[in-house]
DNA sequence: CTCTTGTTCTATTTACTGTAGAACAGTTGT
DNA sequence: ACAACTGTTCTACAGTAAATAGAACAAGAG
């Protein structure tokens, strides 16, 4: 699992830390129960703070992505692969919509549009080579 | 031309506000050229500060979608309607890869997520009704 | 000449990001 | 029993972004 942060990027790294950790369940490199490290060996590992390893955590915990066991670990939730509710497939399609309108303005065709998908899905899951 | 903010989202209103824009060109509302409103008129009529829609009008004109001419007022890019370069191409796939992430860890399918999409571009598009 | 335009400046408030250090209480391994 | 480690919680600080507010400027439009 390789984590690569890049600390002048607009996206903050709690979050790319996130999105990261996200890919290694995606591409099966983090199967559900995977121990992650802790926050402060995480962090010193990462040469980042613990307080913000642990906002990264916070937010898996809150996309049910990741367990928080106090005292013992952070591990992938049993149920992180699984069918999105209605609720998450509402959620992921706001948060499609204004590339979805950019890409419109910039004539990306339907076709084009499904090769990105396509070549991004293949590169995410390349991450588990 | 509706606009609607929500306040209390987590989206800046600023950018909220860029985003509906977009829709409106990305549908047709707003052809190459036509005018927007002065950034105290839109103020005043979406509640909001001067200086915020400036901030959304600067973010627009980053991603050349809309021309601000000092003195005359703000106009669609002429060139609104584009081919993408690679650079816009790769951006775009970027903002795209941690929305994938989750989709393959929530199980929605290929066909699925282009379904999503086309429901989307549809939904984007019904706003020219 | 007057109104409107976008620009620029200062100022303030609020929230988010990131770092820092310390303390607490329960778990684990020896 | 002991030491090391765990996530949690607390305070604190600095930097930045978001949003509002008010004022002034210079140039275009009628």
């Amino acid at each position: 699992m390789f984590i690569e942060i890049e600390p002048q990027s607009a996206v903050p790294i709690y979050l790319q830390l996130a999105n990261q950790i996200m890919e290694g369940v995606a591409n099966g490199q983090l199967p559900p129960g995977s121990p992650l490290p802790s926050g402060r060996a995480f962090a010193a590992d990462l040469g980042m703070n613990m307080h913000t390893v642990n906002k990264a955590y916070h937010y898996l915990e809150e996309k049910k992505m990741i367990e928080i066991i106090p005292k013992k670990g952070v591990f992938i939730h049993s149920n992180a692969l699984r069918k999105a509710t209605e609720e998450e497939k509402q959620r992921i399609e706001q948060e499609l919509r204004p590339i979805l309108a950019e890409a419109i303005c910039l004539q990306l065709e339907k076709e084009e549009m499904e090769k990105m998908i396509e070549r991004t899905i293949r590169n995410i899951q390349e991450g588990a080579k």
